[in-house]
DNA sequence: ATTATGCTGTCACCGAGTTGTCATAGTTAT
DNA sequence: ATAACTATGACAACTCGGTGACAGCATAAT
């Protein structure tokens, strides 16, 4: 994944594109409209993020410019003009989604994943651990206590969206987003169900319970 | 923080309100137009989600007469309707932000917690503190000058609304509003009950007294 | 095509954990 | 002293989460 960041105050530009870099993502970065629209139309990205106020070329001129040459590249505008009006005139000029300084990065990503139709950002991180147990992203591997341990893809991804998130409750809710993808209330159980394999899974070798029940909230991942 | 879900249809209607109380909020439902104005107008909510297809009128005229009384109070447009054209329509009508179905309920969070907290965006509490008392949000978790406290799914709820308005009586029809969501006067005592439970539990390892009783009109937290 | 295997989700039941009721005791204001 | 209000312990009712058994599906092997 390519994007592309117009943007010329120093330090807005270098905090999205950490942000992103870290996401996996390759970064591009112009500082003037002309250049802008230069590496716009020649770069094939998948994203370009466009800030609204641009030395010698108004970030707007640059995103019609770019859409009268049928480049139809998702645009996210950045702006502190967050007025109706302007948000309005970005959208006509041909912006995808337009979004106020100052903002939120995560706000940023989740907009940016929704442009380019992406699932689940790439994590930088190869490997998941908490307590003495050990989840290997990329050999798609969990082991406690050195015993590897055999889980099925579902419980993989339930028990590393709950270790990407240890400490912190998680709602069924959240789990039905992103590990089920349900938008909705389904009213069942099987999260319950899942659980409750992936615990006996775990708890098999060393009975320290990983996975906690927080009633009426959801569960925990925590050493204690 | 109060919001107002404005939603025919059952399943988004469930699914939205389940994700809002799980992070805190209280929520009220509106069903058709005419009662999400009256409760609009009525409610003094923090946040409205409206959805812009109602039966027996559209979202965005109520939006309009909501708009033209002079309430300013925020809305999300939820819309199976995402072309640019339409968003515009929903942002001239006074929408904040505008969001196409189907949607995942993290981006409506971040949404919504974006326009709750303006000012400082994304930096939505994730801890609660009165004296040595501090109330992990994220974690679940309440410790007293250092040593965890177990409290029950009800009076988390409960310290949480106290301690998000320390410094304030909080009234019983307050209490029964938000945390019990009995809205009519159900003649028991369980708040005194849960609240005589709390004390226990926060004054064991210290006696110091946070939660305080003002005869005729509620209790208050502070520290002294 | 058929069978075998493994994965995921449904359902019903049980029991632990949670919540509310009530009776009684205590406290404060007038 | 009395009335109104609040605190609290014990218990009953209820709710939610855990779990085993099984059904449906997909994939792989024959």
């Amino acid at each position: 994944m390519k994007i592309l960041i117009v943007e010329d105050d120093q330090t807005t530009q270098a905090y999205i594109k950490k942000g992103f870099q870290e996401q996996g993502f390759a970064v591009d970065i112009a500082e003037t409209g002309p250049d802008g629209l230069y590496l716009a139309t020649t770069g094939n990205y998948d994203l370009i993020i466009l800030d609204r106020m641009l030395p010698q070329m108004d970030g707007l001129a640059l995103l019609s410019g770019l859409r009268a040459m049928a480049n139809l590249t998702p645009v996210i505008i950045l702006s502190a003009l967050s007025h109706v009006d302007e948000r309005i005139k970005g959208l006509q000029a041909g912006g995808n989604d337009y979004l106020a300084k100052p903002f939120s990065f995560q706000e940023l990503l989740i907009r940016a994943n929704n442009l380019i139709h992406r699932q689940q950002p790439q994590l930088a991180t190869t490997e998941l651990k908490v307590d003495n147990l050990v989840m290997d992203l990329v050999g798609h591997k969990v082991t406690r206590a050195g015993i590897e341990i055999k889980l099925q893809p579902k419980e993989f991804q339930l028990l590393r969206y709950l270790l990407e998130h240890q400490g912190q409750v998680i709602s069924r809710t959240m789990l039905f987003e992103t590990v089920w993808e349900y938008h909705f209330d389904p009213k069942t159980n099987v999260i319950d169900v899942h659980v409750a394999k992936l615990r006996r899974k775990l708890e098999k070798n060393d009975p320290g319970p990983l996975i906690h029940t927080v009633r009426g909230a959801g569960y925990v991942v925590r050493a204690s």
